[in-house]
DNA sequence: ACCATGTTCTGAACCGTTACGGTTTGTTCA
DNA sequence: TGAACAAACCGTAACGGTTCAGAACATGGT
């Protein structure tokens, strides 16, 4: 495990070849193309090589040449706190990362804070394409990866013109998660939510804001929940609904705390992730709220913890996703239509959700 | 957001030189050195620029000539699953993605699963430095990270040569946290550890499996068990170590039930993980245990959803882990001496741990 | 003895950029 | 008027490889 002396120079692949008095194509086919020359003269080549402290032919040199980085970007706008901390997201994260191993490329994450107008690293970025994750529909993060002449696909977001794209139908999902709701006969519901857009606001979400928010997957849940819930005859108006920028559990319990607070007769609490659901949870604990009795709290994403807790919510396949943006990213290149790959949602009744405390009250009722 | 044009061929620096009718270095000064031209000739850059659909210097080339890559490497040989599944790898991963953002540089997971002698990758990967988390002491993978002529530096492992190191006191935490469980007058406990080496053993883990495990943590968490435990009268060999491959709840379970059926009368259920033990809480629920009544589980790590469920466990700053190797890595070059950082822990006494079953009925015995 | 076929190795042309040390032009000031 | 100097731009030489079309030599078949 010693570590190879290292000369006042680096050695190359020229100063090898210098030392062998054989030329640099020998010494590169040594390392890429064995079959090229004789075992002899490879292993004399190798073993130069280790005696010099050559570990062979520089990485960047030959993505030069060979036009191949040989890693995808990921570009992951939002705060990072969020993207490892929403098991949700690291599960995209995984996904894209299995991909990645087996085919055997890196994968990059390319710094850019929201917020951050600073687009170089997206362009300093040594990578044969981008995944964009997660960031706002307007971000220039975003725009800088698509000037660059590499493929881009995009997880969870619209798809812009031409580009792959892969996610989950959320709105699909979430008309089956309301309808569930509804169909335990709730009415009087109140909704927690993430970040809609780019500046903080933890607090309720105007109608107008909703239907602004920058970051579409908020953006699709909370239309079709709308959609469900007008069509069962509940005002969208009359629904509260409480955002939180950050979103960790406790953001999920103050959001919960700060809408029950306000609606204390609302009986159902649903919540547009886990994270925000499992917060939910704490809260009514807190305040000796039974759970599904008093009030009914339903989550998105399917993640662990909240299989754990119990939660009723809507399961997606997390892991798929990534694999399948990283396939579609590598196996790009060569196709030229364009591909959308939309993954299955299931919808997970738990513990979490039952009939409303007024619909027992009017069953028992005159 | 229309994606610009693309020409017959991409164009290059030098071919908007020559389009524009100035030298290749005024192109790179008006990306680079803003200053080196006048404000008129550097927009009418930036607008050819445009027209043509150039982006920007490439990034690889730019790399070959300020021999600066841009991205340090994370060498993550374990299954890849491992990483992302638990929350206190995730949380290293966090911090060390956070300090590459200040820097402004990209980090990328390098792939080699475990097992997989195939090392190209590493070779092949364009960074500035690795960083090395949690592989087997004798990987083969950092040996090949150990070649390149670049900075690494590694967290949770024993240091090797001059190389730079950042860990919590591993040895340290867990004897206080043993002598909090003997402290509870606990003498009948029993272990349940991860995997210890590159086979699979999901069994019990012998007295010399424990001493030869590749893994150091957990080498290191056992070892200090011993001492503690041995100090207090109690003979290692009598205590069962149950060793798991994998690294989910549910493995924690199983994990939990084997020993358990085996070895009914432990009062303690000590987890080098926290994600074990919230395994072993769950397969003691399942049996009717109470906790910490009638066994006493703690964890390792602190991380969230321990802390949520009251688990005695060992909290150590896995963000800063992260954040300190990368700040350790970037600040390197100049630096010879090598720099070890080690990071406090915290012994966190929660609810699952208490005084035997067998100490009470002797408190209340003749 | 001759040609066809391998095998093994080489020379030179790139890949797209930036570092370095200039040259040219215009302005200021004694 | 011309020396001094800054601003604006340029030419050349790397950076460390890969690749392709051959050269040189040996082998085998006819």
């Amino acid at each position: 495990m010693n570590r190879p002396m290292r000369s006042r120079r680096q050695a190359t692949l020229a100063s090898l070849a210098a030392e062998l008095g054989v030329s640099r194509t020998t010494v590169s086919n040594a390392y890429n193309r064995p079959d090229q020359l004789s075992p002899e003269l490879r292993k004399r080549v190798l073993e130069t090589a280790k005696r010099l402290g050559y570990a062979g032919p520089d990485p960047v040199a030959r993505s030069l040449r060979t036009r191949k980085a040989g890693a995808v970007g990921l570009l992951l706008t939002e705060n990072l706190s969020y993207a490892f901390r929403d098991p949700a997201a690291v599960g995209v994260l995984e996904g894209l990362a299995l991909a990645c191993e087996d085919a055997g490329v890196g994968l990059t994450l390319v710094p850019g804070s929201p917020g951050n107008e600073d687009v170089a690293a997206v362009h300093r970025a040594g990578v044969d394409g981008f995944v964009v994750y997660s960031v706002p529909d307007d971000d220039p993060h975003l725009e800088a990866a698509l000037q660059r002449p590499v493929p881009t696909v995009i997880v969870d977001q619209p798809q812009l013109d031409g580009m792959d794209r892969v996610g989950p139908d959320d709105e699909a999902a979430t008309v089956d998660l309301a309808n569930h709701v509804v169909g335990l006969g709730h009415r009087q519901v109140g909704v927690l939510c993430m970040r809609l857009s780019s500046d903080r606001n933890d607090d309720f979400a105007s109608l107008y804001r909703q239907q602004d928010a920058h970051y579409h997957v908020q953006r699709a849940r909370l239309a079709a929940l709308q959609r469900t819930f007008e069509a069962a005859g509940v005002s969208w108006e009359s629904v509260p609904v409480v955002e939180r920028f950050d979103h960790h559990v406790d953001d999920g319990a103050s959001a919960a705390r700060q809408l029950l607070d306000k609606h204390p007769r609302v009986t159902a609490l649903i919540c547009t992730s886990d994270i925000l659901a499992l917060g939910a949870l704490a809260e009514a604990g807190r305040r000796g709220l039974r759970v599904p009795a008093d009030l009914t709290i339903t989550g998105f994403d399917g993640i662990g913890e909240a299989t754990r807790a119990g939660l009723t919510t809507v399961h997606q396949p997390v892991l798929e996703k990534g694999k399948a943006a990283g396939k579609l990213l590598l196996g790009a290149g060569d196709r030229v239509a364009s591909k959308v790959i939309t993954l299955p949602t299931e919808l997970r009744v738990g513990t979490t959700s039952g009939p409303p405390r007024t619909a027992e009250q009017h069953w028992f009722g005159p």
